[in-house]
DNA sequence: CTGCCTGCAAACTCTTTGCACGAAT
DNA sequence: ATTCGTGCAAAGAGTTTGCAGGCAG
């Protein structure tokens, strides 16, 4: 889905949840789709004030939600103690994460089995699944050897 | 592996790795182990007082890592803001974890596939990799009709 | 105008840490 | 005797919230 769409449907869901268009939820909306990657609240909160300097943290973490209930961005926990976002997924559900030990890069990856199995396994507890994450910690190949991880940042 | 196993890897690992047998990591060890399903650091702090008063907060949190790098316990991070463990894990990474989302409970369910599936799509980014957690929310069908979970504690 | 939204700062929760005392080896 | 381990309380980090003022509808 492109950007321009992503804005509309950020709008129409503001609207028919009653709530209001202000110019610093939609400061924080072109932040998250400024960035092509995983990012963070604190991240976010600086895109989004290079836009409009008047945005607060606070906003920030109140906006947030908005955006992930509506699928525009996807809330990511690695078990860290923040949470990564990455804005417009593409796959929904379908896809896992492999996080760097090292670098804490992301890379996402297709799991196009998840749902079904997610599905099949909670059936047989009488549950219904409300979302499924798989997730791996891994090393790159260079760390296992030099200590140091290329995709350092 | 029953308990007395255990305890003895336990005093072993300490041993080994230059650590001293006090009677708090004792206790922690023997509280956690008298807990058959999932419990908080909060919960062990108090099992561990009832063994022995003096036990702190603090040892607590000292001796979990302890404990999870001697696999005697696993810790399980459910993308809350508090971690659950587990003691004596009786298959390694080969579980995945349902945690309902109404009563926070969380079943223990089998996978043999993911440390496979793990491997080979990780080896895919020239990635090696460490753990694997895959995790479903759900909500139990009492919940879905009535809105009310009968696991709510 | 009305009341939701905002920035600010303080509060909160879980976890970690500095320090001086205490206990294991 | 040494040193590591401990309890206490304060610090820490990310996130949430109360409040008074501000702006969308």
């Amino acid at each position: 889905m492109n950007i321009d769409a992503c804005r509309e449907k950020f709008r129409a869901f503001l609207g028919e949840h009653g709530l209001r268009v202000t110019n610093q939820r939609l400061a924080i909306f072109e932040a998250a789709f400024q960035i092509k990657e995983h990012f963070t609240a604190e991240e976010l909160l600086d895109r989004a004030r290079a836009i409009d300097s008047s945005v607060s943290r606070a906003t920030v973490y109140r906006t947030l939600p908005i955006l992930t209930e509506s699928s525009l961005v996807r809330e990511i926990d690695v078990g860290k103690d923040f949470k990564f976002y990455l804005a417009n997924p593409e796959k929904g559900n379908e896809q896992a994460q492999i996080v760097c030990i090292d670098c804490d890069k992301i890379f996402e990856i297709d799991a196009p089995f998840l749902e079904w199995y997610g599905s099949s396994v909670s059936s047989k507890f009488g549950l219904r699944p409300v979302s499924q994450r798989l997730q791996i910690s891994a090393q790159c190949a260079e760390y296992r050897n030099t200590g140091v991880c290329k995709n350092r940042s």
